[in-house]
DNA sequence: GTTAACACCTGAGAGC
DNA sequence: TGCTCTCAGGTGTTAA
């Protein structure tokens, strides 16, 4: 399950190995996979033709390839199960390949977006004039973007009128943050996930961010989280974060602060994990008459 | 304008 | 063995 510990990695790889190679042609195999490139299939894989990669580039989840002689760039977003692998040509095929870019080089390898759930897809957009790909304009920068706005940040979360966790996946507000890492934050800064955000002090608010960034760095420099096959690098392997996380997955496990049984608790078509002892249930709030 | 709920999608695993 | 059901969850759309 990617976030933005994962896609680092991803875009590293790819710039790593995709950025500065010339497209020599793209296939795409199903057009679910597209689904965001208005213009359909034909068009996304007629227009990345001969263009140079440029370096790849990630705000909170989405990352994109300028492409370097135009003012568009390919927009890609793994969803729950998207694999971006730099293969060799003449590996076989992946059972849920959807989309392959081979280049125009002696290198042997080529591109492939392999996505078994196909929330994930790539596109081509025009981009803003910072360089952004136009359709993502809306998404907030992350917590590990240099240009980060702290302060707006902490500010916005106090007149928002909803809930620490709903606030942390709200990627208008601060991207990268997915289900696992959440609960992490949340856990290590001893947040109940339904604490209302207006409730949340300056101090408190900086001390969430810090502890989202300190669990996104170290998730980073392992290689990101994995707990199945679905989550690799463009190489095909995995993180090894999931076996430093606290709270996400561990029901039933004893909180490694107090030793009370972890809980699960679904929540919006998912769950959150917490310990009951550290992270108080916050109280009702009254309603007026 | 803001917030919440829901659809989308596939495969693993549990239960019968 | 094979069928059905549940669960996993990020994003865009729709509803309130």
């Amino acid at each position: 399950m990617p976030e933005l510990p994962e896609v680092e990695v991803v875009r590293r790889g790819l710039e790593r190995w995709v950025s500065g190679r010339t497209i020599a042609e793209a296939q795409v195999l199903h057009p679910r996979s597209v689904r965001r490139h208005p213009a359909g299939a034909e068009d996304f894989a007629a227009r990345l033709k001969g263009h140079i990669v440029g370096i790849a580039r990630r705000r909170g989840k989405y990352l994109w390839l300028p492409l370097a002689d135009t003012d568009a760039s390919i927009l890609g977003h793994l969803g729950m199960s998207g694999q971006l692998l730099v293969q060799p040509e003449d590996a076989a095929d992946e059972k849920h390949l959807r989309i392959r870019i081979r280049f125009d080089d002696s290198l042997g390898t080529e591109l492939r977006f392999v996505d078994q759930r196909t929330f994930g897809g790539l596109s081509l957009h025009d981009n803003t004039p910072e360089g952004l790909p136009e359709v993502i304009a809306h998404i907030a920068r992350d917590p590990l973007d240099p240009a980060f706005d702290d302060a707006a940040f902490q500010t916005a979360l106090r007149l928002r009128r909803t809930t620490v966790k709903r606030a942390l996946l709200d990627q208008s507000l601060i991207s990268g943050v997915g289900n696992i890492y959440a609960d992490e934050a949340l856990w290590r800064a001893k947040l109940h996930y339904e604490r209302p955000t207006a409730t949340l002090t300056r101090p408190r608010s900086a001390e969430l961010l810090r502890h989202v960034r300190d669990v996104m760095n170290e998730a980073l420099a392992v290689g990101g989280t994995s707990f199945d096959s679905l989550y690799v690098n463009v190489n095909g392997e995995s993180g090894y974060f999931d076996r430093s996380l606290d709270a996400y997955g561990r029901e039933d496990e004893p909180c490694r602060r107090c030793g009370t049984p972890m809980r699960r608790r679904p929540w919006m078509n998912r769950s959150s994990y917490f310990c009951p002892r550290c992270q108080r249930p916050p109280r009702p709030t009254r309603t007026l008459s």
